[in-house]
RNA sequence: CGGGGUGUAGCGCAGUUGGUAGCGUGCUUGGUUCGGGACCAAGAGGCCCCGGGUUCGAAUCCCGGCACUCCGACCA
């Protein structure tokens, strides 16, 4: 490609909207452009990117036996009332009319599609187990898009959905699904990690996430080094310390003006915040959101974080369906006060205990009285939790639950999740199978996802500089960029248009940039728009010579153009071959 | 959904006490330049987000919208 010819528009200024890398670079680069809020269009440059990452996607999905089909976005609401989550998947899904009123969604996953299109065909054990894919358009309607690429309303994803006869089919598609992500990563040159995830109601060690470890990342994730455990914060458990077994002291209720802190209350009576009693207030709504139905009030040790994902699995509750308690309206029924909030003395509530507390010995809590804490409060004795539960967030610095060693932190964006479903739809939507005895089965399923955009912002998070994008081999828009510093030297041109002939006969994707720009344009512009290999023609020409530099530093050489050539086909090759 | 901020030329921004708009960059033309975003000169380019109000007069003040954005909440 001529650099002439392109429509390429880079920007010289930082577009305002943007804050991070990922974005700044993108947008500069003109390879991506915003329609609206979350809302991008992909111009050449990030149109090609995309595609080979999307390219990787398919190769791999198609070497691990998945076979590629394309849905629509646009989904009748029947499907998604069938298994129930028309309802409660809420504000997030784009959901549209047709002229007779027909209700629709613009698909934010497609769980239900592709249950419903495999249960069309399968009856038996015999077809199984069918592993299906796509890649294709999702809608969610974001309450706060941002980071540009990284989270948006439109965005492209891969998805398959894999259909088995039981839980150790479903074991072996998802271990298969999770090493093809692993190579998918790896091929896109990103520096990633799987850790374990959430997995909800459904329970059970049935998800990962893959995540591109990064500052700007959303998830945050903790890990030890000594053992390798990996998870999400909101997953990762924790697992209880051993308390001193003291003595149980009586209880007393003592004055404690205006201390409605954990810090305060701890300073005031002098005791460490580990032997205090942390109370969070908290309303549940019903099903349609619109009433209050009840409250919850959980306790964690002092020096503890609330983990919510935690909570909302122990109260089996709908993530929706709870929120931060009015403690005025919550103080008439159960006797709460804001900033004095204890187990003892609490009515009419929910009360969830922290798992740790139920051996903690003589801890401070709120009296539920204005200005006023118990003192050598004990589980059991005291208080008792109607649900307990380990309801607390792992921190840097905790115990690793599997072998003890302090934890660490690091933030990452989610580019991918493996998920087991089980049999979550397939029941509800009636997905069934007959085993060799005429034995009628849900089909077990599993999903599985790549954010494709959002895996490209991703790479451009990882692999850049102060002045622009250093693409990886894999994904790059375009191998290699000729810089013609003289578009009216004779000598240079008849070089660079030779190299750009010989680099494109042997496959290799070129840009030769023959603008009518002066040097210092063409090279900032190579900077940052980031190919891997660049070959300088200028001053060097009348010698015979040109440069050879990549984009991701190192020296450059003087070399004849016959070697840069075979140098860059060289390099190009070698990443084919992997 | 709560709390901030911003909407003025393609992009980045200024615009004072209210008097019908400017700078940088980019674009066009001519000239001089030509290895890290050149210089000189001449141009083109505006529904000052939208709708009301106050005023002789509003980019500017008031009210109401909308959009974008940041922090938080939320995020299969």
């Amino acid at each position: 490609m001529r650099a002439s010819q392109m429509y390429l528009y880079t920007l010289r200024e930082v577009p305002s909207e943007a804050e991070i890398a990922s974005h700044i670079l993108l947008l500069r680069t003109g390879a991506i452009r915003k329609l609206a809020s979350g809302v991008y269009g992909f111009m050449p440059l990030g149109q090609r990117a995309l595609r080979k990452v999307e390219d990787i996607v398919r190769q791999e999905m198609d070497a691990a036996g998945a076979q590629e089909i394309h849905m629509s976005a646009l989904q009748p609401a029947e499907l998604w009332q069938e298994s129930g989550r028309w309802a409660a998947y809420g504000p997030e899904m784009w959901r549209v009319k047709d002229r007779n009123g027909r209700e629709f969604c613009l698909g934010p996953t497609h769980e239900e599609v592709f249950t419903d299109i495999v249960r069309q065909n399968i009856d038996s054990y015999r077809q199984l187990p069918v592993n299906l894919y796509q890649i294709q358009t999702k809608y969610r309607d974001e309450a706060r898009p941002r980071f540009g690429l990284i989270r948006s309303r439109e965005f492209i994803m891969k998805d398959n959905y894999s259909f088995d006869k039981d839980e150790e089919g479903l074991d072996i598609s998802y271990k298969n699904m999770y090493d093809a992500y692993s190579k998918v990563f790896d091929r896109c040159g990103l520096n990633y990690r799987p850790v374990e995830a959430d997995s909800g109601a459904i329970g059970g060690s049935g998800s990962h996430e893959f995540c591109a470890l990064c500052e700007v990342g959303e998830e945050e994730i903790i890990y030890c080094d000594e053992c390798g455990m990996a998870a999400t914060d909101e997953r990762a458990e924790f697992k209880d310390a051993v308390m001193p077994q003291e003595a149980e002291l009586p209880l007393e209720k003592v004055h404690t003006p205006g201390t409605k802190t954990i810090e305060e209350v701890c300073d005031f009576l002098k005791v460490p915040q580990d032997k205090s009693i942390k109370a969070l207030l908290f309303e549940l709504y019903n099903d349609e959101l619109t009433d209050v139905i009840g409250y919850v009030a959980a306790f964690i040790r002092g020096d503890r974080q609330l983990n919510m994902t935690k909570l909302v699995n122990a109260l089996g509750c709908h993530e929706y369906a709870i929120a931060f308690a009015n403690e005025g309206a919550m103080h008439g029924v159960t006797g709460a006060v804001g900033g004095f909030t204890g187990p003892v003395g609490l009515h009419d509530c929910k009360i969830v205990v922290d798992s740790e507390l139920v051996n903690a010995k003589n801890m401070v809590a709120g009296a539920c009285e204005e200005d006023h804490h118990m003192i050598n409060v004990n589980y059991g004795r005291d208080y008792k939790g109607d649900i307990v539960a380990d309801i607390k967030l792992l921190q840097a610095g905790d115990p690793c639950p599997v072998c003890g060693k302090p934890v660490k932190n690091a933030r990452g964006i989610e580019v991918g999740q493996v998920f087991k479903l089980h049999t979550k739809y397939s029941e509800p939507m009636h997905l069934t199978f007959k085993d060799e005895n005429q034995q009628e089965h849900p089909v077990v399923m599993g999903c599985y996802g790549i954010g494709v955009t959002r895996t490209l912002a991703a790479i451009v998070e990882q692999h850049h500089d102060d002045n622009g994008i250093i693409w990886p081999m894999s994904v790059t828009p375009y191998h290699v960029m000729i810089t013609l510093c003289g578009i009216k030297d004779d000598v240079q041109v008849a070089m660079a248009e030779d190299m750009y002939k010989k680099l494109l006969d042997a496959g290799v994707e070129v840009v030769l940039d023959d603008r009518d720009e002066r040097p210092g344009v063409k090279f900032k512009d190579a900077d940052l728009l980031g190919f891997p290999i660049r070959i300088t023609v200028g001053k060097k020409a009348a010698e015979g010579q040109v440069e050879y530099k990549l984009r991701r530093g190192g020296d450059v050489e003087v070399i004849t153009p016959a070697e840069a050539v075979e140098k860059a086909i060289a390099l190009v090759n070698a990443e084919r071959r992997g």
